[in-house]
DNA sequence: GTCAATTCACATGAAAGAGACCACGGTCTAGTG
DNA sequence: CTAGACCGTGGTCTCTTTCATGTGAATTGACGA
């Protein structure tokens, strides 16, 4: 007791090094934005006619992960959204993250959580679709109103729930008298309207723009700018900004990675007490964020997954040889056998392994051995130290 | 040696089912006046 | 008479299975030099 009590003391006695962690978290909208004037410019200008009281063009956003895309729609909207309020025009705007599980990653629930917004309250199952659709459109449609919808990842949205979805948000305006929807599709995805109906994207992607990476040296300002705010002056010592935008800039410039980067190098110095983040706890922090990854994602996924990574670390430990999904499912069967969990058919083994792969917890590539077959050629993308970690917390949860 | 056909071992797609969860409306039951 | 309990129906959603089709290059075997 005594200990805790002088831990905590000890805690609140020592200098912290965050001023503001908010800065640096991946939802925080920043005051102003580097190098992404352009793009600001220009989606400002699309969205303008709103405060005209007249629809603006729908929007599709494209560019990797941490290139800015939700960082410039929201600037941009917020700043349309405070105007609006000033001269008190009927506009909403919307964020929606598709990706986002049972948030918006179905029809059903992007019209629910759509109407949530509105202050409606649609149970989280049970209705049919367009009964939601009816009930949403009627609360609605009475006084006029703009609404912009954005609508982020939108790409994972339609691989799931198909792009009828789209159709009917289109829809939507001719069957409204007041209210007018704009939409701004955002997705990481640049070939992904390529199969989606001719129809719908002629009418949803009046816009598009193209988000290309941010390089290094940008991510470096934006890493100064951010680290200002949210470290006390001092704690960063020479070469660790330059490292995080190094490391994120070989991930293909992804900003958001580079300042969770630097967020977590200084809570792991924080928690070390040390008044100074330097560059050792960079590599400190790409482990911990990818072991915290993998952690998380083990943990949420359903128990046939864990049991086929498990599989897949076991064959892993004993050979060198490439692994392949026939490898994999032997021993995942004879896994299944010993928890008393009935086998899936390999089928759906294959699935997951895949999945597993889309979650970046293995690699796997689809290879041709020629007469030989085809398979899965499976590699283990883990830093070797967070494997014993891992497989560990995996059998614990299976009680192996 | 060259070239096209063959062939393997899965990948990949599509459709449909099982089972959990839920809303709604109708019917039944019990409590109330 | 009315509120609540209790169905049955019909809906979504996730995880699976079943059946069908696709696929890339090593191998094979015919062919000509």
């Amino acid at each position: 007791m005594v200990e805790l009590t002088k831990f905590f003391n000890g805690y609140l006695e020592q200098e912290p090094l965050f001023k503001n962690k908010k800065v640096l978290q991946s939802n925080y909208t920043p005051e102003n934005i580097s190098h992404r004037d352009e793009q600001v410019k220009n989606i400002a200008g699309i969205l303008a006619p709103v405060l005209r009281m007249e629809k603006p063009s729908n929007l599709f956003l494209y560019g990797k992960t941490g290139s800015g895309k939700t960082v410039v729609s929201k600037y941009v909207t917020s700043q349309i959204l405070a105007i609006a309020r000033e001269k008190n025009l009927p506009i909403e705007i919307i964020y929606l993250n598709c990706k986002l599980k049972r948030v918006a990653d179905t029809e059903y629930r992007l019209i629910s959580q759509l109407a949530k917004e509105f202050g409606l309250d649609i149970p989280p199952t049970g209705l049919p679709t367009d009964e939601v659709y009816k009930i949403f459109l009627k609360h609605i449609d009475h006084d006029k109103k703009l609404i912009i919808l954005i609508l982020d990842e939108i790409d994972q949205l339609i691989k799931k729930a198909g792009d009828e979805i789209l159709y009917n948000l289109t829809r939507i305006n001719f069957e409204l008298k007041n209210v007018e929807l704009s939409v701004i599709g955002i997705s990481n995805d640049l070939l992904f309207m390529d199969n989606i109906d001719p129809r719908v994207k002629s009418s949803l992607s009046e816009e598009e723009m193209v988000f290309p990476p941010y390089n290094a040296l940008q991510i470096q300002d934006i890493l100064r700018d951010r680290s200002k705010a949210a470290f006390i002056e001092g704690t960063l010592s020479d070469g660790v900004i330059e490292k995080c935008a190094a490391y994120a800039a070989r991930e293909h410039g992804d900003a958001r990675r580079a300042l969770e980067l630097l967020r977590v190098a200084g809570e792991v110095a924080e928690r070390r007490t040390k008044q100074i983040i330097n560059v050792e706890d960079i590599d400190e922090a790409e482990e911990k964020i990818e072991k915290d990854r993998v952690l998380d994602a083990v943990h949420t996924q359903p128990k046939q997954f864990q049991l086929t990574l498990l599989s897949i670390l076991d064959v892993a430990d004993k050979t060198e040889d490439p692994i392949f999904t026939s490898d994999i499912y032997e021993v995942y069967k004879e896994l299944c056998v010993k928890v008393g969990l009935k086998p899936l058919t390999q089928r759906r083994v294959s699935d997951i392994i895949a999945e597993l792969d889309m979650l970046g917890i293995i690699n796997a590539r689809v290879i041709s051995k020629g007469r030989y077959g085809r398979t899965r050629e499976i590699k283990l993308g883990l830093p070797s130290s967070t494997i014993p970690n891992i497989r560990t917390t995996l059998k614990e949860g299976l009680n192996l």
